[in-house]
RNA sequence: GGUCCGGUAGCUCAGUUGGAUAGAGCAGCAGCCUUCUAAGCUGCGGGUCGAGGGUUCGAAUCCCCCCCGGAUCACCA
């Protein structure tokens, strides 16, 4: 890249003239902004001490040692410490001509022979439906693994189900009791919800029957603790982890309801991955890594028979392992995981996409791990992102404030397909095709609305004002993108040749200026596992080439050398927005 | 209370390892379709970057302290 080059060209003009060494890193190189002229700027005012001259001065002998050093300078100039390099536009002509063909522009091979990472994302429970929180983590988790691999490393992509446990109980406790043998076939409801239903009802249930107890005189924790539900719900989970036939039977018919509908979710929003771990067939060695490190003395046991660990030396609290009944809880499931994944595929990383709530679980799960002399402790990652929130605040499954996700898919379809007809677009295409472009705008739009923040931040979903289709949005990237296709249909066969000595237009120098870029956002997008910089940069890009499209024609260019250029221009940049969505899992279409 | 994360325009968000006069979108107002797609483009208004101190040529960015919001500290997952 040329900024780094400038770097250390700078490093050198600085030796030469002023004997003394600095680091290329030392160098701060940017690109120069809007306002000013040229197209990188040296920040010279760290160097004014080793010149021992003003920054102006120490700026313009730098700039000219530069100029006679790197034939691509055209010129330069200097306000205050700031060093403006200005190119030649043979330069940017050269930067067209080599790439404005390349169907893979920033994208590296995979290297071969390197351990993969491995991203684990989804992780839903089988109790309940996904929410608009899974598909934040979903559409995290397929991003950051297409974005690393569009850095050359091999990925592995995994999915951790939750499907055993108290609150898989719990659903199907209420299911045996009060469903009357309900199907998704008997009902046409889909599996999940049919099975999130039962789950809703259990926690109704078992609230009343906790404030009947209440009303006999118990307090609230003993309530909740005795409440005959619960027991029950216990008992169940004994019998599944003895191995009871009748309580495996019911949890596998219900557990593959809850995948059918999961699978269809999934599908649509366009996810899939390499391998799926379940909690049942992971807990069995957790609970085996448990004793060992029971019998090396890492952890402990109490009178009632439960274990624990001590991690007070770690300014952490003592932390149960397994239940006083011997059944095991969420983190034991998930050393065992940890352990599994680790000798199935020897990754140089395991990236968990998995929200900020459970920081405290993730900091706990290393440390254990590194207690046990596990070396794969460190290559552990906690991806860990912000809540989605309502308006009122938190979604809470037990207040029924939760965003259903094949609710909201749904919704931003038809929203979709609203304003498209409103727009009088798609009225030539037939029903199917139809539903597909609906389909497509709609999803850009959540799933925009959702990876362009900042992962780690909150997110605020309001659903009364639902999510906008104009502006920083996904269908204005796709539009901009069905625009310069529209253009590049219209044109008469063509075929490009750099020119030399043409001068650019401000527009035009601007768009290759973002391209020239985007194999750098890349590489900086996959260092922080951060695909909202991805979309920053894809909306940038729409937006200058709408600013382009806008004053200067392509088609109507008189001058043919120029129109070439443009079109190419454009077909550059068609093809640098289909690759940043799809980066982020978007589609984009040719029409719309 | 301990630990962690956040606070930038009315709202939602950008702001590379400290760099020029802190930027977009939405909402509001005013313009631009006989010309390559108006889901677009142009202009206007809008800011004590939570408060205060420090570090230095320079701080939204780094350090300290305080204020506010969130998460977490379960025999839940």
């Amino acid at each position: 890249m040329f900024a780094q080059l400038l770097a250390q060209q700078t490093g050198y003009a600085i030796e030469a003239l002023y004997h003394h060494i600095v680091q290329p890193n030392q160098v701060p190189v940017n690109k120069t902004k809007k306002e000013f002229t040229g197209d990188f700027t040296i920040i010279t005012f760290p160097f004014a001490k080793i010149s021992k001259k003003s920054p102006e001065l120490t700026a313009r002998e730098i700039g000219e040692w530069l100029k006679n050093a790197l034939p691509e300078i055209e010129s330069f100039n200097v306000i205050k410490g700031y060093l403006n390099i200005i190119l030649k536009d043979d330069f940017w002509m050269e930067f067209l001509d080599k790439n404005y063909r390349n169907h893979s522009f920033g994208l590296n091979p995979q290297k071969q022979g390197q351990a993969p990472v491995l991203i684990e994302f989804s992780s839903p429970n089988t109790n309940k439906p996904l929410h608009l929180g899974h598909i934040r983590n979903n559409l995290l988790g397929h991003s950051v693994a297409e974005i690393l691999e569009a850095t050359g490393l091999p990925v592995v992509r995994v999915n951790l189900v939750n499907d055993r446990g108290i609150h898989v109980c719990k659903s199907m406790l209420a299911w045996k009791k009060w469903s009357n043998g309900e199907t998704p076939e008997s009902s046409g409801l889909k599996g999940d919800h049919l099975v999130g239903n039962y789950y809703v009802l259990f926690e109704k249930k078992y609230k009343e029957e906790v404030n009947q107890l209440k009303a006999n005189g118990l307090d609230e924790e003993t309530a909740l603790r005795t409440a005959p539900l619960m027991l029950e719900a216990q008992e169940m989970l004994r019998k599944w982890e003895a191995g009871d036939a009748e309580t495996h039977s019911l949890w596998e018919m219900m557990n593959s309801w809850v995948y059918e509908g999961f699978n269809e979710t999934y599908k649509r929003l366009g996810i899939s991955f390499d391998k799926i771990y379940y909690e049942s067939e992971t807990y069995s060695l957790g609970k085996k890594i448990v004793e060992e490190g029971f019998k090396a003395g890492v952890f402990y046991q109490k009178e009632d028979g439960s274990v624990w660990v001590d991690l007070t030396s770690d300014n952490l609290d003592h932390k149960l392992l397994l239940r006083s009944d011997g059944t095991s809880v969420y983190i034991t499931q998930d050393l065992g995981c940890a352990e599994l994944r680790y000798q199935e595929f020897s990754p140089q990383k395991m990236i968990y996409v998995v929200g900020n709530e459970q920081n405290y679980h993730f900091e706990v799960l290393k440390l254990i791990l590194q207690r046990l002399g596990r070396t794969y402790a460190d290559k552990i990652f906690h991806l860990s992102y912000g809540m989605v929130d309502l308006p009122e605040g938190k979604m809470k499954s037990r207040e029924g404030t939760v965003v259903d996700a094949d609710d909201l898919i749904e919704e931003i379809i038809l929203t979709a397909r609203e304003i498209t007809l409103e727009l009088g677009k798609a009225t030539d295409l037939d029903e199917y095709e139809a539903h597909e472009l609906f389909s497509m705008i709609g999803l850009a739009a959540l799933k925009y609305f959702i990876l362009k923040v900042d992962p780690r931040k909150n997110i605020l979903f309001n659903p009364t004002e639902s999510i906008d289709f104009d502006g920083n949005t996904g269908p204005f990237i796709q539009y901009t993108h069905a625009r310069i296709r529209s253009v590049l249909r219209k044109a008469n066969p063509w075929s490009f040749t750099p020119q030399k000595n043409m001068t650019f237009y401000e527009e035009e120098k601007e768009i290759l200026k973002i391209l020239y870029d985007f194999p750098s956002v890349i590489k900086q997008s996959a260092k922080e596992l951060d695909p909202s910089q991805i979309a920053n940069f894809a909306y940038e890009l729409a937006r200058s080439y709408n600013q382009f499209y806008h004053n200067l024609s392509i088609l109507h260019e008189p001058d043919e050398q120029r129109m070439l250029t443009r079109l190419a221009i454009s077909q550059f940049t068609a093809q640098v927005i289909r690759i940043s969505m799809h980066l982020l899992g978007i589609d984009v279409p040719e029409r719309m």
